[in-house]
DNA sequence: ACATACGGGACGGCCCGTTAGT
DNA sequence: ACTAACGGGCCGTCCCGTATGT
């Protein structure tokens, strides 16, 4: 009862590994990828070097696992969760994303930023395996965005003159800087007022028509 | 008199001093800050640790200098250097400015995006001193941003509904999000795409009246 | 049912052990015994460590297995194999060996040595096993060539004063120094100069009656 | 007086430098180069891993200068230092050096062998440059032999038909291979009646005619 | 103002061996 | 008979900072 050790955990190989990924993941998240020491992963997680080892060839590998299988998720869940197949208006669905993000987010999103955003700006230029699992995560988010907004085009809840992965990319680019820069100003205010920007800017990509139910 | 190094470097400590500033901030900017290492940064600069040491009280200090000294002299250059005092109309020297940084972008910049953007992202949650100064030269930068736009309603050219603060903390978030996004994706087409969106964005900024003399 | 490994390597304990000694002798004849690494052994035999384990109670075990099993036969083959019971002439039975030797070495043997010799230097003063059963190696060998000198002087080819354990020892002492230095010289041709060097020696053991016919 | 800290022995670079190389050497002497650890060499040596750190580049480094700077001197004092220019006769000369090689021998000797054999086995195949530099220190032994057995030829004490670097070459490799038979078998013995017969071969070399004194 | 020598610590990689399972 | 998960531990590298010396 004294002694920690605790050992044995009737050899699940599975959950060992998941548990490296998530301790991996909040070790990364805190001090970045190269800062990151596999000692207070293993620490945290509560296994050893031998474990890791037999699950992950290297830190990167270990590192690529946890972009692929642990921020992937988190991000596009967030993201895109709540437009699976919003056949109505893709705009309306986007602002409502943007302005959920903007109330529910926690002080420590603001301190610590986007994880993939870190890990890309550290990452990208040192290694190219990496920057191909993160450029591939973003794309799948900027895909999400882009397939709604085509949606939209089609019945006609859009402009038609909207380029859907132009304007997709800009959202994605625009909501990371919008984290960065309220990260390093260490304010959720500023990062509120530009998500609000930008669900505004959505606004102009409404058909002029119809602008608010009776126009013409 | 037996030994004759060659050596013999002049004796200049402000020059030293500047010779270390550039060489921290090359390696700072390619590696990182706590991936930096002080003696690639001494073999680098040509100098010893003994003169690091005596200029600067620790590493931190010196990547305080580089944030202070030489980042935010190149990006107050860069994005506030061309409107200066342009009295006639910001939100088109605004569009000039982005798209002359789309179009004189380098491959070197794609791969290394924003070295003020790369420290903030990296060191902001680790070290207040850094965060603090970090986000005192995005303020300098969104200030710059925001006087012009003030200006801009003063003379009529800017709507008067328009939060220059706020629509400036977009401008650098929107305009800092474009170049992570471009680098994690290593394309410059994208980094284009954003800021060519961002300066189609300011076009909604002007007074509904005029401009929209050819609309039909 | 659901997995299907299409592993299944017919169960042949006495197969796996071979396998797993002639991939431990590869591994220690190219990186030594205390560099050999039992995962790479393990990979090269294709077998798991359970399998290594199950054969060996540990990696001293397999080492000594390997001298006894398989460095063993091939010395014993090279060097005594041609003069099994060569009851005519046993020096120049020796003198055929040795140029035997010297004309069919291999590039691979000059750059490794002789792993018996190889595994002496290295293991003889870490562990009396391996020192017990390496020499036992070496006295079957000196033995093989004493026997012979025996024959010899038996019948009258080898001069009277000739001590055959002695020159049995000087044989194979200078032959083992002979491929040392050619390994270190990584050259052929230093091997070839001492093997005939020593080839020459084994004349002077001739009686002097004889083999003088045409010296004047 | 309890503490054994005894730091700041005034800055002697030259002597922690000497000192680090004799630890070294001992160590490596003792295990093999690949099984030294720095650490053991560190604590032998008393100084610490920056001290190491400051001095050599590597472990592969250090071997080098162990090789270069140790060895090599020990070796060439041991078997060419009495006959720097023996002018009178060198065969005798090289017979006395090998006689007193054989008597003078330690316990220690016997069991580790000579360092530079165990050098060449161990990492010959593995460093090129190990590989070079000890065959460079076998070198200067063979051309100190083979000058030796030059200047017997010009004052008539050596026979006219000896190939000096061949001879001297021969010397060498069956000495060396002498310490490596003796060590396996752990047996002073069998490295003395070696040497004894290398000793007696050398008798072989001299000029028929005088054959002791009055033969014809 | 600067150079050299050095202190001490931590990190990632890898290694040998054990054990739960089949 | 054999597999795979896992336990710990050690090693070489490298790093930041200090102290002595000129």
């Amino acid at each position: 009862m004294a002694k920690r050790k605790a050992k044995r955990r009737t050899r699940a190989p599975q959950a060992t590994r998941e548990c490296l990924l998530t301790a991996a993941f909040e070790e990364i998240y805190r001090r970045g990828f190269q800062a990151a020491s596999l000692d207070a992963i293993l620490a945290r997680a509560g296994v050893t070097k031998g474990a890791l080892y037999h699950h992950f060839p290297d830190k990167a590998a270990l590192g690529y696992a946890v972009v692929d299988e642990v921020v992937k998720g988190h991000l596009l869940q967030r993201w895109l969760g709540v437009m699976k197949d919003a056949d109505t208006d893709p705009l309306t669905a986007l602002q409502k994303t943007l302005r959920f993000r903007a109330a529910s987010v926690t002080p420590g999103e603001i301190e610590l930023g986007c994880p993939l955003n870190n890990l890309a700006q550290e990452m990208s230029p040192l290694d190219q395996e990496f920057r191909r699992r993160i450029d591939a995560t973003f794309d799948a988010w900027r895909n999400g965005f882009a397939r709604a907004l085509t949606r939209g085009k089609a019945n006609g809840t859009v402009r038609r003159d909207v380029n859907p992965q132009k304007v997709a990319a800009f959202l994605v680019a625009s909501a990371e800087g919008s984290y960065s820069l309220a990260k390093s100003a260490g304010s959720r205010t500023i990062l509120r007022s530009n998500l609000e920007t930008l669900a505004n800017f959505l606004e102009t990509l409404r058909p002029p028509q119809r602008a608010r139910s009776a126009a013409a």
